[in-house]
DNA sequence: TTTTATGAAGAAAACGATTACATTTTAAAA
DNA sequence: TTTTAAAATGTAATCGTTTTCTTCATAAAA
């Protein structure tokens, strides 16, 4: 008797082992079939058989298996998305994973997220882990290159959505920033506070954000009629060692930029550090602006001015959008761009009323 | 005919729907069985055997299904870690995140990361979902209180690793930084650069992090004679809002503290904002070490003073010592205990080389 | 009262792998 | 050559759901 107690309890508790829907049919004296229907709230099942499900469902603590649903139900339903990002130590992509999970919670999804550290080898790996896991579909931020991949997810016919990085012969539905227009504003500041020489450490060449930013950048000087050099151009892969070193190249120069922009937050730290280094005074001997407003940019001395990309609104963006792909497979293709903001401080010189 | 051939490319494409070890199975003229053993590499299969199915196998692109494995697969073989952090938006979150990746990858893991945000609600959800998936187990950064729960999922027997924060009366493997020392390392240096009105912003009430920063603190106080003030002692809950609150009130005492330890790094942004405010000279006017070291920790005028806690090592160790439970259920639970690493930078005071 | 909808519930077949057990083939030993 | 052991493969049950048919019961219509 003390024994069978005991080993009553231990089973009773031992949720991971056991506990199905069979035992609840068992005891709550219905079909597997009834118990489902309840459980996924379907139609006709008489009120008080409801109940009843429900009461042994609670007792027992059920919990569904959703391994065992995902083997019946459509992918589109198995209530999982993918989030691949590149870098999740870049705030900018914190953000957004913020925003998916915010809006895939509400949803009662769960995310997968992988980070690929820009490994195409990592990228590979994750999307087809995804798969395999039979996710409803995927958020990412591809790396460079990679079509071949891209060609065959198409053809798998795996609901993706692009982030921050287009494909553009690829017909996915994406959200990004517009890029060229965050760089534009920056680059065209710089040249209002009496700027010539401005110089830009640019992100991962072959990318389509690292691309649009240069666009912008090259527009700004154009427009003002100022020469695009050559020598001014650098790449810093958007990681701090790349931003410092590009920045170091550029202050070694005969003749230095006054100016510089930098495609993103982790390179422009970078080139703070070097600054510092060199002893440098911001903005007088070197004007600075970079690309992703971090919490951090307002308290350096000076406060750092920088192109605003609203990652949290993209990743709930993003995630809505595959949500609703997911719902209309056929929907038409939809590209939302979202618009960055220039945040001016002090790092980009002294004309700040001129806006 | 036309038709017919759009057809069969269409489906021959569709990987996402069919191809399972059916297919292969037929057309390599064995059974699933032998397909079955072929791929997961076990014994007792000819030669000639292996190489047919791994050419079908290949030829036909397949992708095992995990969902369906998973089903016939102890849990402890699915491949899947949980991770669930209180905050991804701060660094040291997002370096354990990229420390459990690391070795997952390594080990042909993928994990699924979820962010509480500090709300037990959703902690409660990712757990479930999480069991629901059948994950392997989960390292977690718990949020506070929520003891139910945890009681549950010791009797169901989850595999857990709790990192961060402790809930010692869970028989869990743990990973924690050594937050005692590292607050009492940083309150000394305070004192030693002599300050005596000291004081801190921490985190939330009832983590155990919290509390051993708070012991740190108070050791380090009471080891050099000087009291504990109650008006010096505030809570920011870990956010960079409640900092910058903290550091005011802090401020507004008729007589403020000299110096502030604070419990980290968004925390201590807020602080910095706030001197910033009011104009103050760090550390002439106010001194500040802070919890967590950062990216731009080093670029900040002063370079910020910090604890460093090695985000990335207490991922790796959290998920070996995941992986390891998995392989021997009966182990010895392991606590391992990280040494935290005090960065001195300027922010603290001038007496730098007396240490 | 009989017929006919319709509402409730059950039986059983999937989903795609793994694996215990059974069977066949092959090689070694007698 | 027969016996025996081992190697190679096949058969079929199983994991826990969902869902399509059926079937049964009940209420409405004839």
């Amino acid at each position: 008797m003390y024994a069978n107690g005991i080993t009553l309890i231990f089973e009773s508790t031992n949720v991971r082992k056991n506990m199905s829907i069979k035992q609840i049919a068992k005891i709550a004296g219905v079909s597997t079939a009834t118990v489902s229907r309840v459980l996924n709230g379907s139609d006709k099942v008489k009120n008080e058989t409801i109940e009843q499900v429900q009461k042994v469902a609670k007792k027992l603590n059920y919990q569904r298996n959703n391994v065992a649903r995902r083997m019946k139900v459509k992918a589109t339903e198995s209530l999982i998305f993918g989030l691949v990002v590149s870098d999740i130590n870049n705030p900018f992509f914190a953000d957004i994973a913020r925003g998916v999970e915010e809006f895939a919670y509400a949803k009662e999804h769960v995310i997968f997220i992988c980070n690929t550290n820009e490994s195409t080898e990592k990228e590979i790996f994750f999307l087809n882990s995804m798969i395999s896991e039979k996710v409803s579909g995927v958020i990412i931020a591809p790396t460079a290159g990679n079509y071949q991949l891209f060609d065959k997810l198409v053809s798998d016919r795996l609901p993706l959505v692009l982030i921050d990085r287009l494909k553009n012969s690829f017909p996915f539905d994406t959200v990004s920033i517009n890029n060229e227009k965050g760089a534009f504003l920056a680059v065209q500041r710089l040249i209002q506070n009496g700027h010539k020489r401005i110089g830009i450490i640019n992100g991962i060449k072959g990318l389509s954000n690292s691309e649009a930013r240069f666009r912008g950048y090259k527009n700004a000087l154009g427009e003002a009629g100022l020469p695009l050099i050559k020598e001014l151009i650098t790449y810093g892969h958007f990681r701090e060692a790349g931003g410092r070193e590009a920045m170091k190249k550029l202050l070694d120069l005969k003749k230095p930029p006054t100016a510089v922009f930098s495609a993103n937050n982790l390179m422009t730290l970078g080139c703070i550090k070097e600054i510092h280094e060199q002893n440098l005074s911001i903005p007088d001997q070197i004007a600075l602006i970079g690309f992703d407003d971090s919490t951090w940019a307002e308290a350096l001395t000076p406060p750092l001015t920088t192109v605003k990309q609203p990652g949290y609104e993209l990743g709930v963006n993003a995630a809505e959008l595959l949500y609703k792909r997911l719902k209309n497979k056929d929907s038409n293709i939809m590209n939302v761009v979202l618009n960055p903001e220039l945040i001016i401080r002090d790092s980009c010189g002294t004309n700040r009323k001129s806006s």
